[in-house]
DNA sequence: TACCATTTTCATATCTTCCTGAAAGGAATA
DNA sequence: TATTCCTTTCAGGAAGATATGAAAATGGTA
């Protein structure tokens, strides 16, 4: 019970270290790193427009550190700079809405990885058809790896179908919601 | 031209090549590392049962490691391993249907990754309930905070169902392709 | 049981990724 | 323009992740 009657700012404190903490084990599902995930972390979680020094101190990072994973977040649009006025000093702050945030991250996964593959695997395939093979394409060994490809493109054709229509819009979310309550 | 009048053999190595160097990017995706995806990659696309040997020649990998990422892939449930009778080596061949490797890696993420996840969540947010704050839970920096992880957890649950339903069983995948053909 | 073929393990080496701190760069103030 | 405050950059170092190869373990065969 050693929180049971702690004060306000630890108690805080606490469960934003907690939050960082798990922002930081996400880092690799959303495909960031793991400290750019606890700065997003603690900006999320705090709600407010912060300096570099806060974080640094926060979180224990150098400065160089803070200031490249930010600059990162900024690019990905998930965090933007603050100028308040009669302060030198930039200050952060993260989007609020979550279905913006994870959309951001969708979408730009998409563009940066997936639409590559999609395309790399195309080219596999189209090597194999007889077009380009003539009748060694009929072979047996062949045949199977062009079907083998051909599947894998359907399915992340109808996977990358499906993320565009829930993470292109906010109207995905509404659907989305539908879909599970009806 | 250089492939124009190739051999099969030849030809046949020059996709699969490519494609198991687009399966070792596509790792990180899946959460799965590099080598591990790229013998998965080459089992795939071979479609046939090969030995510790031939995976070791064909991507010159050492004998440790394909062992042991070989055990992986047992254990993930997508590399099988082969007798073969009169032959006392092992062999390994990958599922053939992509859609089950897809979900029995998205399943186990979800088991590994996804729940402990939520469960944090829920414990951080259960923190900041006026159970357990009292009257501090009314402050605005703590009232804050609770929404924001609440926002997460509804929209992190909403993501689950939506997974469950479509990579829970194969009933799943015939539901996806009605959604994007109706 | 002894032998041989094969696989697994694990200490060590290698590679990659990430972090630091100090120096250089920029921009607001005086 | 000089000064001050703040941010960015980047070479070098630390930490972490992966790979190697040889020794130990396993399990079939004679």
């Amino acid at each position: 019970m050693k929180v049971a009657s702690a004060g306000l700012r630890k108690r805080l404190e606490n469960v934003e270290d907690q939050f960082v903490d798990l922002w930081n084990n996400m880092g690799s599902l959303w495909g960031i790193s793991p400290t750019m995930a606890r700065i997003h972390g603690l900006l999320y979680i705090c709600g407010a427009a912060l300096s570099m020094d806060d974080i640094m101190a926060r979180l224990g990072i150098s400065r160089g550190n803070v200031s490249m994973n930010l600059s990162k977040l900024v690019e990905w649009g998930l965090v933007r700079r603050v100028h308040k006025r009669g302060n030198r000093k930039e200050f952060y702050e993260s989007l609020a809405d979550v279905w913006e945030m994870f959309t951001l991250v969708a979408n730009q996964r998409k563009r940066r990885e997936i639409d590559p593959i999609l395309n790399t695997l195309k080219r596999c395939r189209d090597e194999l058809t007889p077009e380009v093979m003539g009748a060694q394409a009929a072979k047996e060994e062949a045949h199977m790896r062009f079907e083998r490809i051909n599947e894998l493109l359907k399915l992340l054709t109808l996977l990358d179908g499906l993320s565009q229509r829930f993470f292109e819009s906010h109207k995905g979310l509404r659907e989305a919601v539908e879909m599970l309550t009806s």
